[in-house]
DNA sequence: CGAGTTTGACCAGCGC
DNA sequence: GCGCTGGTCAAACTCG
């Protein structure tokens, strides 16, 4: 997507066109964390996965699903704001980029190789003046196609893509999750 | 020229 | 106290 014109986004593919965006054929939300209360650990990303279903559960308001291999319909801006809300989100998605639009502007300070991962962890900071959420982005060290994306804070604006998604269609956006089995197992 | 990215250095927290 | 690790900073660089 490119809202401002300037999206650091890779995939060309990504645009948040309600007529032309599969996201679907992009990626697809495989685990929802709400880390807000639970202690946190990023080296045990596969561990905390086993706590998704009940994670998922106290989603339900987030999601709108009634189980993790229930269809989530939910407009990402809408879901991304919510859940930047919290202090912090883990969302673990099947995604072929790393970077996925969420409707925000985010710059990149960081980048870092950490342990017992081949793959290096990417920090952001949304680039709204004054608004210091951050985000981590990261892939599953145990199956690549797979990427983890870590929210910490909560906007102190809307998504540009708020903004946009008001005048789509209710159904323009719609997620299904994937079986936490089919991941890393 | 401004905004964003890259990347090495630095700092703080934690475990031993 | 020391070393390791994760997180952040900031200067240099790239791109539009």
């Amino acid at each position: 997507m490119d809202f401002s014109g300037k999206s650091s986004n890779p995939n060309p593919n990504y645009t948040f066109c309600p007529d032309s965006f599969d996201p679907m054929t992009e990626f697809e939300l495989s685990e929802f964390l709400l880390l807000d209360d639970a202690p946190f650990k990023e080296d045990s990303s596969s561990q905390s996965m086993v706590s998704s279903e009940k994670a998922l559960g106290g989603a339900n308001e987030i999601s709108g699903a009634t189980s993790k291999n229930s269809i989530i319909e939910c407009k990402i801006g809408a879901r991304a704001k919510k859940l930047e809300q919290k202090h912090r989100v883990a969302f673990k998605t099947k995604s072929e980029v790393e970077v996925m639009d969420d409707g925000y502007k985010w710059r990149k300070y960081g980048k870092k190789s950490v342990k017992n991962s081949p793959n290096p962890r990417n920090y952001y900071k949304c680039s709204s003046g004054g608004c210091e959420v951050k985000k981590r982005i990261e892939r599953d060290r145990d199956d690549q196609s797979y990427v983890i994306t870590t929210y910490e804070g909560s906007h102190n604006h809307d998504s540009p893509f708020m903004l946009y998604h008001d005048q789509m269609p209710p159904n323009a956006w719609t997620f299904q999750t994937s079986p936490p089995s089919s991941s890393s197992t």
